[in-house]
DNA sequence: AGTCATTTAGTACTTTAGTATGAACTCCAA
DNA sequence: TTGGAGTTCATACTAAAGTACTAAATGACT
């Protein structure tokens, strides 16, 4: 099955292939009947392909971007963090209060505490805020 | 005076301007000639446009880019946030307590909470980890 | 000279955050 | 089936963080 970055690269240049025939069908028409000046057909054509340009790098571009970072799972597990914790340390991040935290995933701000204090110990970290960006560091919080 | 992205875009649209201009007259001295094929010219256009997208596309969505971000002195005037309010917000990003931001900074614990206080208003923010989030969301902290 | 924003600092207070410890429950593997 | 890891929760405590004032010094701008 093809996943959907093969997906799009296929259909975006599909899509320019078939720009490039519709101009050059273009040009010769006009070119013939006389209707539409030179200039004015390249300038159509500088105009698309500008267009597509901007739009192929914007979509490359997105994906390399460091903005939509993985989590390192490897890491997180060196580290011992568990699954409950890792949640709990995403919520940090975001900015929530412990209890914030529990009232999202259910659970007391006492459990909440418990989490916060196991992370603060395996990420070698004082503060929550300190956790924060050791995690970032560590590639176990995406930007 | 210009700053550096003004002085980029002209510098910019220039380049797109003289290779407007060239293509023009590379078209109509081989349409009088007749060397070339207008397929061929409209294919150079195609070309040259499209690279001239993909590079304006790349350095628009460089300085975007979360990873490479520079800050955002413009937000930061707007917010009110002063000089030394974001040089404590810059700290607080780190994992700093208020007790070590003011041993850093030379100032007393008192000072640093005044500040700190200012930026949750400022930046509508309840704790500070919320601070660093919205932060970094206004461009106003590097990744 | 007077106004305004900034920076500094304090007191007194409330709220969160974090530590330490004990305990119950579940699930999974030895 | 026993032991370990993970999750849950509680109490009691200390430490930070944050709020709400007041106030003084500085420097820039009018």
């Amino acid at each position: 099955m093809l996943n959907l970055a093969v997906k799009k690269t296929i259909f975006t240049f599909s899509g320019i292939i078939v720009a490039l025939l519709a101009l050059f069908q273009l040009s010769k028409y006009s070119y013939a009947t006389g209707d539409v000046s030179i200039e004015i057909i390249i300038a159509l054509v500088a105009l698309v392909f500008l267009g597509i340009g901007i739009y192929l790098n914007k979509n490359s571009l997105r994906r390399i971007s460091p903005s939509i970072t993985e989590i390192n799972h490897k890491k997180v597990e060196e580290l011992g963090i568990s699954k409950r914790e890792h949640e709990v340390l995403i919520e940090i991040s975001k900015g929530l209060s412990n209890k914030e935290i529990g009232d999202k995933l259910f659970v007391s701000e006492s459990t909440v505490k418990t989490h916060v204090s196991n992370l603060l110990v395996k990420l070698d970290a004082k503060r929550r805020t300190q956790a924060i960006q050791k995690a970032k560091q560590l590639q176990i919080l995406s930007f």
